[in-house]
RNA sequence: GGUCUCGUGGCCGAGUGGCUAGGCAGAGCUCUGCAAAAGCUUGUACAGCGGUUCGAAUCCGCUCGAGACCUCCA
């Protein structure tokens, strides 16, 4: 490895050079989807940044134990007590279970559509309810919670005398402690900065469990906790999430293990940034996000067409994780192009022509995408490198650049680990009767050159034709004609 | 109102105190039976106004604009 790997750590708002705390194992832990709804596409590009990162680990030679967790109970609505996936199971009359199930299935379909590796361990909320209620007890123990009406809050004023509440976000204790708006009428909570450690479940709530004290059920922030330590350990490398849940949810993530395990339990905070439409904010709320079914299948009104999981996942290579990025039907029909160039390249390359010296310098191609991704992921610049490899595949063929048989198989080898290991990107026209087909077509061109050689070109261009209609694109060039699929 | 991020050429999107990002689209040329592909060349870009500097799109300040979060029993 030329350079070091550098990592922006959210928390000291710093680059920071990346030094696991036990090498080779990196512990890297996401949190997931709460499984009421149907992913958005939003969602997808924070796992879809995690899964780069994951595979470019991985590709370093890490042993990456990758937990992304599913919130299935304890995440509640804006303006009610009611959880997420109760609401769902009561407005469809179903079990709680029956939500869950449905759209974990979803998700997974979904992440799988674009290519992202599953995690090592995927541990839900409802299955760590002991190790929750055992860490809320511990908390209390320690005097930095407190028991209300059933409920347990955690107790921002007693833990900011000894630790930094909002070292994260930046925000500042005395100001959140000052902020005494009105809580519209009752609280349980002494001060309007505590959160919920374990949430008293009324008599209708049909998620609810036994504890120490009473029928709940779990804060949202605590699986995170509770699941990140068991998994990884009281201090693991990276933590990962949306920037929408660096306040309060990963605050009081940090809060809860310091308070429960007295240790600092993450080295590298990274934050994904988030999506908008034609501008605007993609709203979180349901209905008005945009889905990656409607992108697939192209069924919104401001879209002119389906477009594939690829292109979406090049299309969000494209922009660097933290920066916003804006989804437009002009922008995606861009990377479609983009990415069709780049595979057409990659599948030119095992039969690019060889000679004595190389032209192009390997080497340098692959310092760069190293120092690209070294630097904090970022996979735009990395694709940029990767559009120069595709403009000397198409000078090499044209022959007016040259590469030795070790160099073209040292560019094969640096393309297919950057395009399909690291960027995750698959080529979505080759399948498994690839060899057949291309046996096939090479006896279709050659009937059709013959005709070309006896200057029958009403039967040449309605062979091209057919061929165009049949998902087959036929080129004329000077070595011979080539084909590309679609 | 508070905290933070951002404002780059037709679109998307990198980046750095002085040197080409890249993709797509547009124009011209080469190749070609035609077409497609590919290659080459090309465009007024860094929100506005000041300041620092030999030099700033890149640093500082202000203005305008956009976005995220602000514990509301998340």
């Amino acid at each position: 490895m030329q350079t070091a790997l550098n990592v922006y750590n959210s928390k000291s708002r710093q680059v920071e050079k990346f030094e696991p705390l036990n090498p080779p194992f990196v512990g890297l832990y996401v949190c997931g989807p709460t499984v009421y709804s149907e992913v958005h596409i939003g969602n997808v590009r924070t796992f879809s940044s995690f899964d780069l990162i994951y595979r470019y680990l991985l590709h370093l030679g890490y042993k990456v134990r990758y937990v992304r967790n599913i919130t299935d109970v304890g995440h509640l609505l804006d303006d009610t007590s009611e959880d997420r996936i109760s609401k769902k199971a009561r407005l469809e009359n179903i079990e709680p279970m029956e939500v869950v199930q449905r759209y974990t299935v979803d998700f997974h379909r979904t992440m799988e559509k674009f290519n992202a590796l599953p995690p090592s361990i995927e541990p839900t909320a409802t299955g760590h309810l002991i190790e929750q209620i055992e860490l809320v007890q511990t908390i209390l123990d320690k005097g930095l919670a407190y028991e209300s009406n059933g409920s347990v809050y955690f107790d921002v004023e007693a833990y900011s005398k000894n630790e930094n509440y909002g070292e994260l976000s930046g925000r500042n204790v005395d100001e959140l402690m000052a902020n005494t708006r009105s809580l519209d009428g009752q609280s349980d909570k002494r001060h309007p900065a505590d959160f919920a450690l374990w949430k008293k479940a009324e008599p209708q709530h049909i998620m609810k469990w036994d504890s120490p004290w009473g029928k709940g059920f779990p804060g949202w922030h605590l699986e995170c906790s509770v699941m990140s330590t068991k998994y990884l350990g009281r201090s693991f490398d990276i933590h990962g999430g949306g920037m929408d849940l660096k306040f309060p949810h990963h605050e009081c993530e940090i809060a809860q293990n310091k308070a429960g395990f007295d240790e600092e339990p993450v080295k590298y905070w990274l934050h994904t940034n988030m999506l908008t439409f034609n501008g605007r904010k993609m709203a979180k709320s349901e209905g008005t996000g945009i889905t990656p079914r409607e992108l697939m299948e192209g069924d919104h009104p401001l879209l002119s067409q389906a477009y594939s999981p690829m292109t979406i996942r090049f299309f969000m290579l494209q922009a660097h994780y933290r920066s916003t990025l804006d989804f437009s039907n002009e922008a995606l029909q861009a990377a479609e192009k983009g990415l069709k160039r780049l595979m057409t390249s990659i599948q030119d390359l095992s039969k690019l022509p060889t000679s004595d010296v190389s032209t192009v310098q390997i080497e340098d191609l692959s310092e760069k995408l190293y120092a690209a991704m070294n630097d904090d992921f970022n996979s735009p610049i990395a694709i940029a490198h990767l559009f120069e490899a595709v403009k000397w595949v198409n000078l090499i063929k044209d022959g007016k650049e040259t590469i030795t048989p070790n160099d073209r198989d040292s560019l094969a080898t640096l393309m297919h680990a950057f395009v399909f290991d690291v960027m995750g990107l698959t080529d979505e026209t080759s399948g498994d009767d690839t060899e057949k087909i291309d046996g096939l077509m090479e006896f279709v061109l050659q009937l059709r050159q013959e005709a070309k050689d006896n200057k029958n070109y009403g039967l040449s261009d309605t062979i091209r034709d057919r061929l165009k209609e049949l998902g087959f694109e036929i080129k004329d060039g000077k070595e011979g004609t080539t084909y590309t699929m679609h």
